[in-house]
DNA sequence: ATCCTTATGCCAACACAGTTGACTCTACAT
DNA sequence: ATGTAGAGTCAACTGTGTTGGCATAAGGAT
């Protein structure tokens, strides 16, 4: 392999390609996305993207070395994003739930790349970012670092398996409309009551919350279970002393 | 698509191979699961299975509708032995934890197996078997009907989802061992701490925590809240009354 | 303005993937 | 004993990631 990929930064020349796109990487994993949305998880192939761009496939790997690093740049970009729409108000409790919410959000939004690109651990930038700043809040609210490791194993853990859980049922449904979601709706109702009677007594309510993502709930069982253990430690402060005079939004998500 | 899967029911004529193996479904997954574990997540190939069988590939689509569906036959058998290897006590919360642990446990044990496969829903036998089991032991317990699924839902999507994702890292690390277990150990310890303070005050930790699942601690969590959603229903019986501090909070979703 | 270097995009080709249609032959029902 | 059809095989198709060699124009140096 004499061939090495250039990093962005150091990136001099940009020549157009034939069809006239000036390629960067930016581009490339925006255009990833597009075509993720368009033709499914399992849509993007290097001669289609090339395509895409107006270019040849193999220019793809003087960006990338390889459809691999490109999916972990996919998934960096989705952790990105998540952590752009999020913004911290000092309240714990408050803004771990919206960072939380915001990169299931951000993975949902894109549900073909979480599909594809979730479960991946790449530690590149910003989701180095997202665990600095997991930790952060943990540590400044004033859980014991022990703690504080414990909380933000789970919490990081849940949020990523979640995304990727609901990303890949979406992404499904999204796809193969004809085969799944028709399975899924119809695969408890017409099991027979006699053998799963369990599942016959509840299917209405089944039908009804299995769309759903379960993550916010469990997300604030989560956070139920850290504020007990924070009263524990520091009985007196946790969650009654913030300023309560200024109050910003959040986290816009979505 | 002339040609038609014939359900393993209805197999009559058994005709060895020219090498000798007589094929049968079960034996396809079982060895799937072995060529899976030998060669990775991605490494399990219609040719490649086929010469470990002593078949040719194209045999294999006597017995499967195509690789994706050879797949979900590998989730199902994962979610099998996780049933099989389950039995029930009797009393809700040992065997709600059990089934999670070894739901969880199943999939670990197969690691690109589960990486493959996880976060498809089959809707095969046994997979409906276990939802038929969990939602039993819920309302045998005494949890009303749209508590017991909403503790359902969160319940199997919380395995499901830590399964997924354990297994993915576990997969990646037996798989590619020189570049991403050195990344994982090296990634927090090289940062620099005056960027990342919180992550370099407790790498440490950070690095003893991060290679367990947090799987069973969560679990844990989701357990105690139903348990006091149960306390909250029938004050009398089952666990002991919650710790007098918290009301379990109806926990709303979305 | 002109030249040189070389990064960058393009082309052709490779091995290997899933899948299918036509075939052979043998295991079984009769 | 025989006929049938179902199981296994073969060859071929399209499409995949990836690479080595090549042409060319971008941009720094002059």
């Amino acid at each position: 392999m004499a061939k090495q990929v250039v990093p962005e930064s150091a990136r001099r020349r940009r020549r157009p390609t034939q069809q006239g796109t000036v390629l960067s990487e930016r581009l490339i994993v925006h255009t990833a996305l597009r075509v993720l949305r368009e033709h499914g998880s399992t849509g993007l192939t290097a001669r289609r993207l090339g395509t895409a761009l107006g270019a040849d496939p193999s220019t793809l790997y003087r960006y990338f070395a390889g459809m691999d690093d490109l999916t972990r740049a996919i998934g960096e970009e989705l952790m990105g994003q998540a952590l752009d729409s999020w913004s911290a108000t000092g309240e714990w409790r408050t803004d771990l739930r919206a960072l939380g919410v915001a990169i299931h959000s951000s993975y949902l939004a894109h549900p073909q790349a979480a599909a594809l690109t979730a479960s991946r651990v790449t530690g590149r930038p910003r989701e180095i970012a997202v665990d600095e700043t997991i930790l952060g809040i943990l540590r400044t609210a004033g859980f014991p670092d022990p703690t504080a490791v414990r909380l933000y194993h789970a919490f990081i853990d849940l949020s990523l398996a979640f995304a990727a859980l609901d990303a890949g049922a979406l992404a499904l449904a999204e796809e193969a409309r004809a085969t799944d979601e028709e399975m899924w709706t119809s695969t408890y109702a017409r099991l027979p009551a006699d053998s799963y009677p369990h599942i016959a007594a509840t299917a209405r309510l089944l039908a009804a919350r299995m769309p759903h993502s379960a993550y916010p709930a469990v997300l604030d069982t989560l956070l139920d279970s850290a504020a007990a253990q924070l009263a524990a430690v520091r009985p007196t402060a946790t969650t009654r002393n913030r300023p309560a005079g200024r109050k910003p939004r959040p986290a816009g998500e979505r």
